[in-house]
DNA sequence: GCGAGTGTGTTCGCTATCGAACATACAGTG
DNA sequence: CACTGTATGTTCGATAGCGAACACACTCGC
């Protein structure tokens, strides 16, 4: 038995039209996602577009001081590497496995090519109005809400692009993600543990009560969600 | 003699194969663009795309309490409404004038239309990722750099996408923008005043050292000027 | 069962920014 | 010219997050 995830995990490659997605399935190769693998690097000439199926990965711009700070976060519901079919072939940001899986891949000249058919298109790009709201959201929340509530958010986003509420993730991680100090990460996680909403123990965080984190994050959190379910194809739960 | 600008002081529509344009050119119809209009509002449909000329316009998010952050800034360079022809027809952001002026609007049927024919797609979709990149910087700047860093930003990207070196704009408005208090604009904006490289009074500013306001922003400036140059096609100065 | 490495908890002083309140000063109106 | 509104300047205490340093504690490999 093979470790390889059902290409259709990724919602957008299951909300392909079925002569489409036959012609896509023999160009998609599987790829195991391991923590910490970089897909691209800022500015380098993207090889693939991946679609996870079971995998996070953050898109984060490393500053020149080399501190970091997560931009987006894309799962199962979307891709890496727009920027190939946008026609600027790279982009200054990283893209790294922030929860380690399994995606598919597919080759530039392959995603261009069908770029160019129109009905995968509006797909696609319906999908990147979502990414870019996302994207909005950030700043806003950067600027505007407390460490506590950008944690809330940022557990949720996590939460929702995987299955089951445990996340392997260290505080240190989430920190970088972030964009602060780890000290700062540990003291929002203690006040969320004891106030029971999550749980943790090195480098894996359960969460308890979803519905309160939701209560508690900023309205960030709410304003990207219903702007992903808006844009992106109803999910039909496996 | 009307004041109505040229429609190719706009660069994309510049940028237009000749058969494209003669084909968009008697639809464009040319608007007056007054200090705080309001393009279009979050969430709502958008009837037209705009094409700023001689305007400028700011792509903010209103929060539930009312206080507001710019996400992004769209000058003669670029478009506003790229939902419509990303698939969403609308987006929770609102799009105002920040500086007024003129541009031409093109309605959302007709842009679809336009959009469904190829080559035309490919410099929207280009300027689109261009978009990207200066959202992504703003969440990045508002996380990790000063509000004089951040004020020299803004200085210099609303001054790409003028002519001359004057600014239309109070602190009070710069605040908004930011989304930070007008008092510690003022503060930020006296020092550059000290340092000589701006003078302003009564809501105009005038930029007297272009070269050392770009010495004293972050890296954040140059990496969104960067990737506007790369990716959108190069001006002819007028 | 020991040690090294990793993950988390705690503390302290520091700084940027906030929130609020108030002062000044210029510009257009009548 | 006086009045009013708008734009800018200044101050004060409060606070969130930073930077640095250090303590503890669990886990894995030997």
């Amino acid at each position: 038995m093979h470790s390889f995830s059902d290409p259709r995990l990724n919602q957008l490659l299951a909300a392909l039209p079925e002569p489409d997605w036959q012609r896509w399935l023999p160009q998609l190769e599987c790829v195991d996602m391991p923590l910490g693998q970089v897909l691209y690097e800022s500015g380098s000439t993207l090889s693939h577009v991946y679609f996870p199926t079971t995998c996070i990965v953050s898109l984060l711009y490393v500053m020149e001081n080399g501190a970091s700070a997560e931009i987006a976060v894309v799962g199962n519901e979307g891709i890496v590497g727009v920027s190939l079919f946008m026609g600027g072939e790279s982009t200054p940001s990283r893209a790294v496995v922030q929860s380690a899986g399994h995606g598919y891949r597919l080759s530039s000249e392959a995603i261009k090519a069908e770029f160019n058919r129109a009905p995968v298109l509006h797909l696609l790009l319906r999908y990147t109005q979502a990414l870019i709201t996302q994207m909005a959201q950030t700043a806003v929340c950067n600027r505007h809400h407390s460490l506590d509530q950008q944690l809330c958010r940022w557990l949720l986003l996590s939460l929702d692009r995987l299955q089951g509420s445990e996340l392997v993730m260290t505080q240190e991680l989430i920190a970088n993600m972030l964009g602060v100090r780890r000290e700062g990460v540990t003291e929002a996680a203690l006040k969320l543990q004891e106030a029971a909403l999550i749980r943790y123990a090195r480098g894996r965080i359960f969460v308890l009560d979803r519905k309160r984190l939701e209560e508690r994050t900023c309205e960030c959190y709410a304003v990207v969600k219903k702007e992903y379910d808006r844009l992106l194809p109803k999910v039909v739960s496996s």
